[in-house]
DNA sequence: CGTCCAGGTCTAC
DNA sequence: GGTAGACCTGGACGC
C-alpha cells in the first residue's frame, strides 16, 4: 500500500480524534463496501473516483490518519479522497465543546481524550439509503441490502445516478429490499436528476437543527429514527437515536428494569446540544473500551 | 407449517 | 396530534 495523505487526527477545535475510539453507527463504516478490522485497526473501504475502483485502507499512526491505496492517483484525485476522509471523520466539527462538558462527569469522562467521531459514509446520500436499509428488519437483511448496493456500485457504493438508472425489479429481486426498495429509488432519482441536494445539508451553517430535521423527514422511508440518525453523522448531536437497539441495550448498561423515552431523553437532556452523542457513546462504550 | 418480529415508516382515520 | 394496521423479507420460534 502505498501512503497517498496522512492528515493530523484534530478536529476544528485542534481537539484530539481517536481513531481507536471513533465509533461507527447504524449506517455506516461495518457495511458494505466497507470494513474494520482490529487489531491493529484499520479502516477499508472501496471508492468510486473519476469512474475508476480504488481500493483505500485508513488506519493511524502517531497521532495522524493514514490514508493508502496502491491505485495510482493524480494529484485531483488524492484531494478527493481527503475530502471523502474529512466527511468520514467530521474533521471540520468542533467537539471541544462536548469535551470540556463531559470532562468531570462520572460517566462520559472516559470520553473526553477523542472519543465522539461517529463515522460517516463519504456522501450524505450513502448515509441516508443506508439508513433506510436498517429500518424495520434484522440486521442480518440491512447487511445484504448494503452488500447488494455495493455490488451494484462494482465494489463501491453506488452513486445516485447508477441507482436512479437501475430497474426498479432488481431492488427487489435482486437486493431484496421489499417496500424499501422504491423509497431508495425515488430518492436516488430525486438526486439524479438534480431535484434533490442532500449534500447540502452537510455545510449549512446557517440551518438549523429543525430544517435540517425536515428536510430529512420529507424523505420516503425517512421517519423520527432515520432523522434522528442522520443528524448525527450530519454533526447534528441533540437528538437521541431511539429505536430497538438502543432502548434494551440502554437497560442493560443503566441496569433499570425499564425506561420510557421521555425518561431517556430526560436522563440525557444535561449534555445539551450534544444529549444524542452522550447517548451513541453511553451505549457504546464497550465496542471501545480496551 | 403458521406466527412473530427485527436497529420503523406510511396512511388513514 | 395521536394511534391502529399494513408493509417486504427472512430467521427464529412454537405447534
Amino acid at each position: 500500500m502505498t501512503r497517498v495523505c496522512e492528515i493530523a487526527l484534530r478536529g476544528a477545535g485542534g481537539e484530539p480524534i481517536s481513531f481507536a475510539r471513533t465509533v461507527y453507527s447504524h449506517g455506516c463504516a461495518h457495511l458494505a463496501p466497507a470494513s474494520v478490522s482490529s487489531p491493529p485497526l484499520r479502516y477499508r473501504r472501496t471508492f468510486r473516483i473519476d469512474g475508476r475502483i480504488v481500493d483505500v485502507t485508513m488506519r493511524e499512526r502517531s497521532r495522524k490518519l493514514l490514508v493508502e491505496t496502491d491505485a495510482p492517483l493524480r494529484r485531483r484525485q488524492i484531494g478527493k479522497l481527503e475530502a471523502a476522509a474529512a466527511r468520514m471523520f467530521r474533521f471540520d466539527a468542533d467537539l471541544s465543546p462536548f469535551y470540556a462538558l463531559v470532562e468531570t462527569d462520572d460517566t462520559l469522562a472516559w470520553a473526553a481524550s477523542g472519543a465522539g467521531r461517529i463515522l460517516a459514509s463519504p456522501s450524505v446520500f450513502e448515509d441516508v439509503i443506508k439508513t433506510i436499509c436498517t429500518t424495520n428488519c434484522a440486521w442480518s437483511a440491512t447487511i445484504r441490502m448494503t452488500q447488494a448496493l455495493a455490488a451494484l456500485g462494482e465494489g463501491a457504493f453506488p452513486e445516485p445516478g447508477r441507482l436512479a438508472a437501475t430497474d426498479e425489479r432488481w431492488f427487489g429481486e435482486v437486493a431484496r429490499m421489499g417496500y424499501r426498495g422504491a423509497y431508495v429509488l425515488k430518492i436516488a432519482r430525486a438526486v439524479a436528476n438534480g431535484e434533490l441536494d442532500l449534500e447540502r445539508l452537510r455545510d449549512a451553517r446557517r440551518r438549523c437543527d429543525a430544517e435540517v430535521e425536515e428536510s430529512l423527514l420529507a424523505l420516503p422511508g425517512i421517519g423520527p429514527y432515520g432523522a434522528a440518525h442522520v443528524m448525527q453523522l450530519l454533526g447534528r448531536h441533540r437528538a437521541l437515536v431511539l429505536d430497538s437497539w438502543t432502548r434494551p441495550k440502554y437497560l442493560v448498561v443503566s441496569g433499570r428494569k425499564r425506561a420510557a423515552d421521555s425518561t431517556i431523553r430526560r436522563s440525557f437532556a444535561r449534555y445539551g446540544a450534544y444529549a444524542g452523542l452522550a447517548f451513541w457513546l453511553y451505549l457504546t462504550r464497550d465496542w471501545v473500551d480496551e
